[in-house]
DNA sequence: TAAAAAAGTTTACGCGCGTAAACTTTTTTA
DNA sequence: TAAAAAAGTTTACGCGCGTAAACTTTTTTA
């Protein structure tokens, strides 16, 4: 090993005995090279250390390898969660991952954006801010760049979308919990930060109105992406003011529903569906910390694996097709319900 | 705007009238022109967006702009806020953060210091797996590349370490359960997965000593960086094989007790310093959630500001002082107690 | 085993910058 | 206001690759 230092490919080339255009064309696909040729700068490569220069390779390329992933809250579990499936997934197509929070902050998405641009990315996946978003600066963004949306639709925007069906969630968790107990009330936020929380709203007002059962739409103040707080203030409001109707309460998401858990809790009002219980919370994505609330949360859980699954393979259809779709395909895939103490 | 397409910076230098070399020094440091040489350039920018092609800038570089940032498992609510903290104080002094994640796995871990190593950064952020660390790995790289570690300290590795003192973590917990109740157990996973564990139960240990108290460490079962799943497992087998000595658990860190609180409301035990409580349940590191749960969570709170603040001007330091400091300084920042109701 | 095809070699150029050297112009200093 | 210093210009080269073209060698095909 480092019988001495290679600088370039040039010398690289000389000690592994074959010819610098070869192993240029090595290294932007082994397969390229004849099985022989392959080994022989194979058994190099045990020997000298050395890389391409990244710098050189992507300079002339009118695409790199890189692969953007931008996504609107990485505090957040779930999309920690998302993302690191998705980076693995480009690895292992041999791709190089990015990932990038924009922090709930439009200005940061639109930072990302630019430095994006100037990565000269194959590909990008974007669960944009939703709301938030500077839509003009997304549309301008993905003419140049194959660009799949994610999680949180924005209509028309990028080469394809793929999410979860948000009315998959709500009619799951309206239907369960109207079969076995009081129907349930909505909670949300006053000014949903993205459009799956008012796809939820209305799958809530459609599912109950298809029921037959009074829908009642309770709003909680609170801006920004700070959900469990939003949530637990909601929550002190509400029981306070005992504005509730229904002994039951479906959350529009998981962080909202342990803000509201939490409130419960020192307020004294039992969660369950057990006998002696006040109160049932049920709520959606089932996320990571879903399993360890008090009580643990009936929640509807998203598919990670297909949904990741599906836009990075949507995005390297793109790629490799090397034309961007006619047709703007939206995916989504259904939720599984998850039953746990809570409701 | 856009008047025609910019290629490269002979045609930028060419519509703004200065020359092409004065161009480059400008983008590599706007300070470094006239003023009126800098508004020349700045007027024709708003006209035509160009911006350098990065990969040329950096190619023959030694060093670029980069800045790399690694965590253990950014899934960790604490880790993705911290990282949040850092990246902001990167772009703020005009540098590109580039964040990865190791996910509890020490092959990432591995191949992100190799793909840093091909980027050239300025400097790298590192909070190391810690048990699981490849030290000799993290020692070659560290030779070649400026590296401040932080949170996690590996002895000897690293220009410096900046971290919070477990020690005040601890003897303030400690000091404030056994002034107020009972004296604490401590509660940790069996193989923890980074050293700031060791150094509070250790910590503990003294702590519980030096008060002439009974110390009692329970270490639960389990593997890897699923915390909550641990604590929550871990305290179903201290609660119904009933090994606690005394009414007060002390957790290594506040995932494991997120986990354990849910233990204790599944088997009904009640958890607060009120009346009528069972146990009193505190912890370490102030996680973002610790304000949720319930009861909501005693706990000793890292100073955040100052480690990330520290950590990025060390760092920022040694690059701007062109060599390597000769003593390894770590930097250690207290705790701050917050009481809650768990305890 | 000869012809065709595939793979590798040699030579050469280009990409978009950084940057050095010699020079000229502009600004600052005294 | 002349001299010195600072800043900008012109010219030129180099970085480490990608890649094209003409050629040679090796492998596959029939």
């Amino acid at each position: 090993m480092d019988e001495r230092k290679i600088r370039n490919m040039e010398e690289f080339a000389t000690v592994s005995g074959i010819s610098r255009p070869t192993v240029s064309k090595y290294f932007n696909n082994p397969d390229s090279v004849r099985q022989t040729t392959r080994q022989r700068i194979e058994d190099a490569l045990q020997l000298y250390d050395y890389r391409p220069n990244i710098y050189a390779m992507n300079q002339n390329r009118r695409l790199t390898k890189n692969i953007g992933i931008v996504v609107p809250y990485l505090a957040d579990p779930f999309f920690s969660e998302i993302s690191r499936v998705i980076e693995q997934r480009c690895i292992e197509a041999g791709y190089a991952p990015n990932l990038f929070s924009a922090h709930g902050q439009q200005s940061q998405e639109l930072d990302i954006l630019d430095s994006l641009r100037s990565m000269k990315p194959a590909g990008v996946l974007l669960a944009p801010l939703g709301r938030q978003s500077d839509r003009a600066a997304i549309e301008k963004f993905s003419r140049d760049v194959p660009t799949v949306l994610f999680d949180s639709n924005i209509d028309g925007l990028g080469d394809a979308f793929v999410g979860s069906d948000n009315y998959s969630f709500v009619s799951q968790t309206v239907e369960y919990l109207s079969r076995t107990g009081d129907p349930p009330c909505f909670l949300e936020g006053r000014t949903p930060a993205n459009p799956n929380a008012n796809k939820r709203r209305l799958a809530y007002l459609e599912m109950m109105e298809r029921l037959g059962l009074e829908a009642q739409v309770i709003k909680v103040d609170g801006e920004g992406w700070d959900f469990e707080e939003i949530g637990q203030r909601g929550g002190f409001k509400v029981l306070d003011e005992k504005v509730l109707k229904t002994n039951t309460v479906l959350c529009s998401n998981d962080r909202l529903a342990i803000g509201f858990l939490s409130a419960c809790f020192e307020r004294g009002v039992k969660v369950g569906r057990g006998p002696g219980c006040d109160l049932r919370v049920a709520s959606h994505d089932d996320h990571p910390f879903a399993r360890f609330t008090c009580p643990a949360l009936t929640t509807a859980a998203h598919d990670y694996g297909s949904v990741s699954g599906k836009a990075v393979k949507t995005l390297f259809d793109i790629i490799d097709e090397g034309t961007r779709p006619v047709d703007r395909e939206e995916t989504l895939y259904p939720a599984r319900l998850i039953v746990r103490d809570s409701a």
